[in-house]
DNA sequence: ATTGATTGGTGCGATATGGAACCACATCGA
DNA sequence: TCGATGTGGTTCCATATCGCACCAATCAAT
């Protein structure tokens, strides 16, 4: 007999996620300000991360999402003084994004407000698990990242 | 000196269930007929899986989301023949949602087409790492669930 | 250099999400 | 019983997502 891999397990797990991401969600979008939703803090916490100066399309390939929807991010968070948009020095088709002291700061006080909860949360789980998981977490997703011809 | 916990794991976690999410997202949505997403596929499965005949509210709750996404998903799927919306006998002011003959077909017809993809996943992943990961993600999202006053 | 193909960005339209207001019915309290 | 309050569902509206089509700039092949 052979011993394929059993869908239903992964069908679970991904039933789960898809529940606790809407929760996690909901958290930090409530600490964010009116008009504000996830899309525009990942992109300041991508900026933050990986540095600014990046240019929307690699930010729309990263976030596996249309150009057209990181387009209307960028516009968001340009209007309220969050990011600024210059000219590619080395591409005229494109742009840079680039953080403003605002954009860093709400990024900043974002996470400071969350940290109460998540250490709360993380209070109430077993730690040992928790801290597995984060790497079969990363593991899953380069897997799927990678199948994603 | 104290133990607290450290919210920046659960932070990362959070970043990676929602890369997960969209790739999974995704995936579902690939198999998905032309105008129907994921909320549309969520709702078939949770009636086979919970039964027919459930209140729209109720649903809506589950999948905490407001009642009027709800309305909308559930005019798709009935516009579609997929389920059928009748009155509650219990009360004058519900409704109560039933799969069809064509919203089952469906429903197993999409996880049938998902199966050799996740299949697939699970082969390339550790599988003891795998099946210790759902327990855990059932354990944060109770949670969190409970956390959401 | 020229021309055809490709690529980054945006406007537009169709559909999705979710808050506010509203109506019909239900429930509660006296 | 009946008025006050609460609840389920919908409509309406503002905003989000994302495909299509388009333009300008770039690149590739000669």
């Amino acid at each position: 007999m052979t011993h394929e891999a059993d869908p239903r397990l992964l069908f679970e797990v991904f039933k789960e996620i898809g529940i606790i991401e809407q929760l996690a969600r909901a958290q930090l979008e409530a600490q964010l300000p009116e008009g504000l939703i996830e899309p525009h803090f990942s992109v300041l916490n991508h900026l933050v991360n990986r540095g600014d100066g990046a240019v929307p399309i690699d930010m729309a390939r990263a976030f596996q999402v249309p150009k057209t929807s990181m387009t209307h991010t960028l516009k968001g968070l340009a209007a309220r003084g969050l990011v600024e948009l210059r000219a590619n020095p080395d591409d005229g088709r494109s742009k840079t994004v680039w953080l403003t002291a605002a954009g860093r700061a709400l990024r900043e006080q974002t996470i400071e407000r969350l940290a109460p909860a998540l250490a709360g949360l993380a209070g109430q789980m077993d730690l040992t698990a928790l801290m597995a998981l984060h790497p079969v977490l990363v593991r899953l997703r380069e897997v799927m990242d990678a199948a994603r011809d």
